[in-house]
RNA sequence: GGGCUCGUAGUGAAGCGGUUAUCACGCCUCCCUGUCACGGAGGAGAUCGCCGGUUCGAUCCCGGUCGAGCCCGCCA
C-alpha cells in the first residue's frame, strides 16, 4: 500500500512504501539523503547501503521510484520523520538531464520568463512554482463556493460563435465548415440570456482576445469569471455583491494559506469589507492634485492612475481594492445602461494597481436596447444577435453582472509581476506552445 | 500598431576593439555518516542569436534580420 509523504508521521515504526519522483540527492559518502516528491510533499529517505545508492547511478532528478523502508522519528529530518533501511525500485528511469533545476527558486525576472515558460513542464515541479497554481485552484474554489452559496447556477456557453459578440475588441477568426466563425471574446450575450432562465448564473471559462497587446497584464487566452444576476434593485446591488465576493475570497485565502502566501512574498492584505468608491472624475482630480498631471481629457483611467488610486485608497481608506465609478458614456457598450450626466452605469474594480473587473448594469428594456444597438451600428436582426434580442422580447428582469479576470486576481493576490506567471501555459502574441 | 531596452555553455550571470571568453548552479569522475541551496578535489561543456559592414584584428563599434522583455494604446 502506498503511503503519502504527509501521512508518514502516522506510521512511525512501520514498514511502508512510498512512490514519487527523485527531487534531490545528497551523497555524503557513507550516507545518502534522497528527497522523494509526491503530490503531498517531500519525504526524506536515508540510505546507508551502497548497493541501493548504486541503483540511482546514471539516473537523473525526475526518476520515478518506489521506496520501501521503516518510518523513523527524527528531529533532524525535515518534517520530523524519515525513511530508513530503504529498498529502491525504479518505476520509470530518467536519464535525460533536466533543462532547469527544480530544487532552487526559479527566476521570475522579466528577462527570464521566456525560459520559465519554455520549460514549464519541468519548472512546475518546483514546489514554490506549484504553490502559485495550488493557490489558483483554491481561489477558484472559494469563488465557486461563494456563488453556489448565493444560489448561482454554473453554466457553459459556446466559445465558437458567429461574428463578434460585442464588437470592439479584436477577435480570432476561423473557418467553420466554410463559414466564418470567431472565438468568443466574452460570454456576455449568453449569460444575459440565461438570466431569463436561472436568474443567477456564472461561468469560469477562457475568453479569446486577438489584440496586439504586449504588456505584463495581457494574454490572448484569458480565464474569465462571468457573473450575471437578475432582479437587482439598482447598480449598487452588483457592486456590493462583487465587493462581498472579493472580500470573502481574499480574506479566506489569507486565512487558510497565509504561510504559502508569505513564502511567495505576497504582500500583506489591506482590505475593508466596504471598498472605497471614487468616480472617474474624482480620480482624475485627485491624481492631478498629487502629480500635477492632467488626465481629465482621458476617457478612461491611465495605467498609472490605476496604480496611483490603489495606493491612495490603501493609505487613505485602508483598502487596496477600490471601485472607479461613473465610466463615461463614450465607453459604453450597447448592452450597458445609461447613467446620469454622460456616464454609464458601470464601474471598474481595481486591486493592487490593476483593473480586475468591469461591473455594469445592463439595459433590460427591449425598446431601449434596440435603440442602443442601432446607434452602435449593430443589427438586431443579425443571426448573431436575433436570439439575444428574443430573450428580451420574452422578458428579462433588471439585471447586472461582471467580467472578472481570474488570472489577474491570482497574479495580484500573490504579488507576481506578470499575469502570465499566474497561467500554466500562457498564450500571447508570440507564444502558442507549450 | 507606436516607442524604449536586451540576445555570452543546459540554467543564471560577468566581461572586453587583441583574454586560453570569467563566475555560480547543474552534469561526469573521485573523497566525505546528518545533509536539507551539504562540503572538498578534478573534468567535460560556448561556432558570444544570425547575416553583412568598419577595422590589421569584432563577442565588443555600425547596419540589417530573427528572437525576447518593458511601456503606451486597448482591455480583464
Amino acid at each position: 500500500m502506498r503511503v503519502l509523504s504527509r501521512e508518514l508521521k502516522e506510521h512511525t515504526g512501520a514498514q511502508v512504501a512510498i512512490q514519487g519522483w527523485v527531487h534531490k540527492k545528497r551523497l555524503l559518502g557513507g550516507l545518502t539523503f534522497i528527497n522523494i516528491r509526491d503530490r503531498s510533499g517531500l519525504t526524506q529517505v536515508v540510505i546507508k547501503d551502497k548497493d541501493e545508492v548504486e541503483k540511482l547511478r546514471g539516473l537523473q532528478i525526475g526518476t520515478v521510484l518506489e521506496v520501501q523502508g521503516t518510518v523513523v522519528d527524527e528531529p533532524r529530518a525535515p518534517g520530523g520523520v524519515e525513511l530508513h533501511d530503504a529498498t529502491l525500485t525504479v518505476m520509470v528511469p530518467v536519464t535525460e538531464e533536466p533543462p532547469i533545476e527544480i530544487d532552487k527558486p526559479l527566476s521570475h525576472k522579466p528577462d527570464n520568463l521566456d525560459t520559465l515558460f519554455d520549460n514549464r513542464v519541468i519548472g512546475l515541479r518546483n514546489l514554490q512554482e506549484q504553490k502559485i497554481f495550488r493557490l489558483r485552484s483554491e481561489l477558484t474554489r472559494y469563488i465557486r463556493e461563494f456563488l453556489y452559496k448565493n444560489d448561482f447556477v454554473e453554466i457553459n456557453t459556446p466559445k465558437l460563435v458567429a461574428g463578434a459578440a460585442e464588437g470592439g475588441a479584436e477577435v480570432f477568426k476561423l473557418d467553420y465548415f466554410g463559414k466564418e466563425a470567431t472565438l468568443a471574446q466574452s460570454p456576455q450575450l449568453y449569460k444575459q440570456i440565461m438570466v431569463g432562465v436561472f436568474e443567477r448564473v456564472f461561468e469560469i471559462a477562457p475568453a479569446f482576445r486577438a489584440e496586439l497587446s504586449a504588456t505584463t497584464r495581457h494574454v490572448s487566452e484569458v480565464t474569465m469569471l462571468d457573473v450575471e444576476m437578475g432582479f437587482i434593485e439598482g447598480h449598487e446591488d452588483i457592486l456590493n455583491f462583487l465587493q462581498d465576493m472579493v472580500y470573502s475570497v481574499l480574506t479566506r485565502a489569507y486565512d487558510e494559506h497565509g504561510d504559502d502566501l508569505k513564502s511567495l512574498n505576497a504582500p500583506e492584505l489591506t482590505l475593508k469589507a466596504q471598498f472605497p468608491r471614487y468616480s472617474m472624475a474624482q480620480i482624475h482630480e485627485l491624481y492631478q492634485k498629487e502629480t500635477g498631471k492632467d488626465m481629465s481629457q482621458e476617457v478612461d483611467l491611465t495605467p498609472d492612475e490605476e496604480k496611483w488610486i490603489c495606493e491612495y485608497a490603501k493609505k487613505h481608506d485602508g483598502c487596496e481594492a477600490v471601485f472607479a465609478t461613473g465610466l463615461p458614456e463614450s465607453k459604453m457598450k450597447f448592452y450597458h445602461m445609461k447613467g446620469e450626466e454622460g456616464t454609464a452605469r458601470s464601474a471598474d474594480l481595481l486591486f493592487r494597481g490593476i483593473e480586475i473587473s468591469t461591473v455594469p448594469q445592463r439595459e433590460h428594456r427591449h425598446e431601449t436596447l434596440i435603440e442602443q444597438m442601432k446607434k452602435a451600428g449593430v443589427d438586431p436582426e443579425d443571426p448573431g444577435f436575433a436570439h439575444y434580442v428574443a430573450a428580451f422580447k420574452h422578458g428579462l428582469p433588471p439585471h447586472a453582472g461582471f467580467g472578472f479576470g481570474l488570472d489577474r486576481l491570482v497574479e495580484k493576490t500573490i504579488g507576481l509581476g506578470n499575469v502570465k506567471e499566474a497561467i500554466l501555459f500562457p498564450r500571447d502574441i508570440n507564444r502558442l506552445a507549450p
